[in-house]
DNA sequence: TATGAATGAGGCTTCATTCAT
DNA sequence: CATGAATGAAGCCTCATTCAT
């Protein structure tokens, strides 16, 4: 394996230790010491690849979004009927928002402004896409002309965050499937 | 006004104080320095009042939380069709989740165990008059029967916590009336 | 004892313990802890008094140096013969350089610009303050005319200065006296 | 060139970087980084030539003051008259002095007793060749017989390490020569 | 009851040192 | 020999908490 390979590889395994640290503690409960010691490395070696703790927090929060992002693209481009797409993109960012929820939850959070507009950024980028992959129901007729894209999103979103948030604690879990399909019913043209 | 009035008063003041601060910023970004100057206090002064940090912030999080679901229950039981109960109960919580969203959005970031007890009991109680207050609407058939409550007060609470966490930082605020109209045409029987 | 009074007698303090542990060991064989405990204060209350250890140092750096010079000026205009005021100057400065030599020792070492300004602003006030006296004895015909102030300077200077130094070590301790009759000898106007 | 030069050209090359840092900045302002990127090679490779930084630090601060103690016995035996010996000798040490008066400035702070020690040891020797040199004046019949020899060294060696502090932050720089003719005019025989 | 000066526990961060390559 | 990625010891500093006034 290459030398970059390498770095990335290391990488990621700190950002996935963080991850599991601040999804189940608040920012300072966690301590650098958890995260080196769950990624397996020296807690010097953090500041290798991470300015600092904030950082390290805003890189994992931000991690894997713009790739969700690219991929909703993606998504709103096939070649299908909207439905199919539609539920497509429905269970990939109902998965995402159930792994990567933190960074909804803690977004807002972040007394900085500059770290927080670095989240923002990510954020609307994301928000963007799923906007746009409505609007493209709307215009093809799939999707109801006299609801508003922003209210859709927040419509179809709102409930995936809020349950990611309950399946931290419940057992009984909702399906991300039952959340999409009362959306679909009541957003779609029948 | 009587002495416990004024202790009364004191503690709200400070309550207030601490909300603010504590909706702006992470926990840890959050001094008591700030929030006892904020409150017009001395530092010592949070000690007559709260145990301790910790405690102030639950108590915070937790305020309104009791007589938010006691107001559901009370909703529930009106002698009304339910229709107009339900929109009754959708402005309010719409609002008083744009309020009070810190304490959805932290709560499930405690260590503590019983700390985050603390907060989970309250909000369970709050999402137990919710859906019994959902229920009521299947019972009485104006809801879909196809749906579970818990399907319907994830599409209901959803949007409008989300909704809350958007408008923080958007000035083109969605409305409440609109979600909760788009969930009622969904979940309504027609 | 007056609140100002009491704070000003423990800044003092502080910064005597400060001058003790600096004048032992290099700056980052300081502890703030070993000051503090010198002190007998808590290592937090080091920071109710200065901003950090850089500071501190600074502080104790520069303490005393202005009223020095306040003093030298005042040595200056008083109503003698140039040789009195001289040697009551010469006895002075050698006592102070001996307590204080730290601050020169030290002054040219700080990283920072603006710290390191700072010091030398004192320490410029000190020698110009000097200058000026020996100036005067030129004027009056007390001091060689074929020698620059700067030259008299550092010779009358460098010799206490290198003695302190020498005597933070040695048992056999030089005398004051004979240096400052050395530089007299050779500098003044027979 | 053979391996052994090769290897004590390498060791200059750092020492003469390390020399550069450490006249700069404070001993902890230093990083051992600096030093190896200044000196052009691998942070790991200056342990192959010191054992730490200390270690680094005494060997630098001796660099040639060995040399120099000789040469000053050297000029001892030289067979002129005093006057052009102690000349040439007061030449010597002044630019001596200035290129390595981080030595003398910083030999008394540092806390372990063996490492100071190590630059004492030096010192003392140089200090010494010194005294023996303004003696054999003494003896000679031309330095003055009324002054110890430490008083005379401490006026002679002060201004030339007080004048080299100076010199590093001011442009207009003061002679050797003055400094020394001026020690010369008070301490010989007329 | 109210205050805020004093405290010290604890965590982030730096950087000398090591060692596998 | 040379390197620089990895490490963890150690210390500065913050800030929740206490307590004398």
């Amino acid at each position: 394996m290459t030398r970059e390979k390498k770095k990335q590889k290391k990488r990621s395994t700190i950002i996935e230790a963080a991850c599991a640290e601040f999804t189940a503690r608040r920012f300072d409960e966690v301590k650098l010491d958890d995260i080196a010691s769950r990624a397996g490395v020296g807690k010097g070696t953090l500041y290798l690849y991470f300015k600092n703790k904030e950082d390290l927090f805003v890189q994992m929060a931000v991690e894997g979004v713009d790739e969700m992002a690219e991929r909703i693209r993606e998504i709103t481009t096939l070649d299908e009927p909207f439905r199919e797409r539609f539920f497509t993109f429905g269970f990939e960012i109902g998965t995402f928002v159930e792994k990567r929820c933190v960074m909804f939850r803690l977004m807002h959070q972040i007394e900085s402004q500059t770290v927080r507009e670095a989240l923002m950024t990510h954020h609307r980028q994301l928000a963007a896409a799923t906007r746009k992959l409505l609007e493209s129901g709307v215009n093809e007729g799939a999707l109801r002309r006299d609801l508003s894209v922003e209210e859709m999103h927040c419509s179809l979103i709102g409930p995936l965050l809020f349950r990611a948030q309950l399946n931290q604690f419940n057992e009984d879990k909702l399906k991300v499937e039952s959340l999409i399909r009362f959306f679909w019913e009541g957003a779609s043209v029948r």
